[in-house]
Parts: C-alpha cells; sequence; structure tokens
DNA sequence: ACGCTGAAGTTCCCTTAGGGAACCCCAATG
DNA sequence: CATTGGGGTTCCCTAAGGGAACTTCAGCGT
C-alpha cells in the first residue's frame, strides 16, 4: 500500500500515529493493560490475524511502549507496557469517554471505570495542566513551537 | 483488506476507532479544527491522495463528526466540526501531548497550546470527572458495563 | 528414547485498500 | 464562449490485511 509515513511530518499527532495509528494496535494496548499479555491469549481476544499480529507487536516493541519479557524458562513472552506505553492509556481512556458517549447507544457503555481516590465509576475529563481549569477544543490558541518546520 | 469492523465490538475504543481510526483521519479533524476547511486546502496541506481524501469525508460526514457546508452560490463545499466531532478534538489533545512528551527530541514541539483561561503555554491533564483528582493508567478498575456482551 | 503438546511465530496465497496521476463536471468570469 | 478553479472520479499498480497451514522448540508422559 506504499502508506505514506507519519513520523517524519512535523506534527505531534502525525507522529503518535506513527507509533499506535496502523490497525489494531490501540485494541492491542488495551488487551495488554487489562492484562492480556500472551500472544496466543491477544490473538484469540482480538480476532487478529497472527501475520499481523507479530507485525504489530514487533512495531510496538520497536516503538518503546511495550517489552517482551521472558516467562517459564521457555521461548515464551509476555508482553507488558512500559512507562511511555503506560502513558499512552491515556489516549484509551480518551477514546473510551467519547466512544462512551457519542456511540453507546441504547445498551450504554461496555466497560465502566471505577476511580480509585474517589471510588465512584467516573470518566475522563481535560484539564489545563497549568491552572487546572478545562481544557477542550475552543480553550486554546495553537502557535509555532520550537521544533516548528517553518522556523 | 476485507479489514476487520471494529464497530461491532463490544468496546468504546474499537467504535471509536471505527469512526476515526482509519489512515488520515485524525489528520483530517485537525486541518478542519485549525480552519483548513476545503478540499484542496487539506489535499495540499495533508499529501494525501484525493481519491482516499473523498472517502475519508465522506466516511466522517456520515458519521456525524464533521458537515459539508455550501458557499459561494456554487458547488463549492467547506467542512467544520459537529459538536461530535469538536469534542473528538480531545483526542488529538492528549496525542499532542503525548507526542510532545515522547517523540519531539531536541528539536522540542513542533506546536504549542496557549491555554484562554490562564494565558499560559501547556497542555493537557487527565483528572476524574467526578472528583476532579488526576486520573491514569493505574488509578481506575474496568468493571462490566450495561452494555457489556457478557451480560 | 520418543512422540505429544502448546506457545509463538512464519509462510503462502488471495483480496482489498492506499498512492499517483489523469480525467471530468460545472458555475462564474473575461 | 473559452478559461479557470474547486471538488471530485477513474484507472492502474503496489502493498498491507485475512486466513490457514506449516514450523520450531522446550517440556511432559510413558
Amino acid at each position: 500500500m506504499q502508506r505514506t509515513n507519519f513520523g517524519d511530518m512535523a506534527c505531534s499527532i502525525a507522529r503518535t500515529l506513527d507509533v499506535i495509528g496502523e490497525p489494531w494496535s490501540p485494541l492491542i494496548l488495551r488487551d495488554i493493560w487489562v492484562g492480556m499479555s500472551r500472544f496466543d491469549q491477544l490473538q484469540a481476544d482480538l480476532g487478529i490475524s497472527r501475520k499481523v499480529l507479530t507485525e504489530r507487536l514487533n512495531h510496538l516493541v520497536e516503538q518503546g511502549v511495550i517489552d517482551r519479557h521472558p516467562y517459564d524458562n521457555r521461548p515464551r513472552y509476555e508482553y507488558r507496557l512500559t512507562p511511555k506505553g503506560t502513558e499512552l492509556v491515556d489516549l484509551l481512556m480518551v477514546m473510551t469517554a467519547w466512544g462512551d458517549k457519542w456511540l453507546s447507544g441504547q445498551a450504554g457503555p461496555p466497560v465502566l471505570y471505577r476511580h480509585h481516590a474517589c471510588g465512584e465509576i467516573s470518566h475522563v475529563d481535560l484539564r489545563c495542566a497549568h491552572c487546572g481549569e478545562p481544557m477542550h477544543a475552543g480553550d486554546i490558541d495553537p502557535l509555532p513551537g520550537p521544533g516548528s518546520a517553518v522556523a
């Protein structure tokens, strides 16, 4: 498919897509996050082809978002999130919140999240890391940064 | 490619991917968000093939995240985010924050965001919508919800 | 010692989606 | 009445996903 390479663009969204933008990758991360760590588990749960699962896992390991851990003194491996990968779960939680709100329909959300700190069923909300006020589409102005191509 | 249909899975992440998970879709939303609203602008800015851009725009319109607005009394159209699409920008902001942190390298972030409320250059942080405390990968327990397949 | 099993890939073929470039339609303009 | 420019559509080619069979290797049971 001679797919365009997003990683070279001067855009953090495009670069992030280069890491987890391929089909299945976010779902693989989701499964690893909830403790489904082995090849055959992932393959069976997702219904992904073994070939593509191999490719995705290798890519995610190369990008440093997951690690291969040998277990059982045999050629067996478990995949686990690295710190870099664990922070990607933020992305999954936002996708969950949006999907729950806009795509769940009558049935309601398929999965609920209980927040440890307050014990309530809840979802994520975006806040400014600096002042703590809400931060959404209309609340910001984009400016060229130091890594901008146009200098 | 007989791609697997994510929209039928009992998972809000998979369903969200069904809306914006295809290659280019998040970048198209990004451009529309910052005011790049016309077909040829998008095509030139992204370097996407016209065929695929047509397919993506149609899909995004069908999914209700963007609208086609005629202008100039001619068959000319502008694409704009709907409320549903505007809330997807949350996802883009989280991708930006992660990419800025992990993929920017020496050069620093290509784009900076100034937050209207405080006037500072900042980025998003995830908080619990209920109690306002931080909400990240380790702070929650997933539970089966009403829309779960396993009842 | 020897075959069996099960995890983790690998290989092969087929179909389909993305890239690129040329082509088309249509309303206003000169 | 030909030109222009936005907004697509069509065609061909290549590459990526799906599916299923095959491989490898360590331990286990007998």
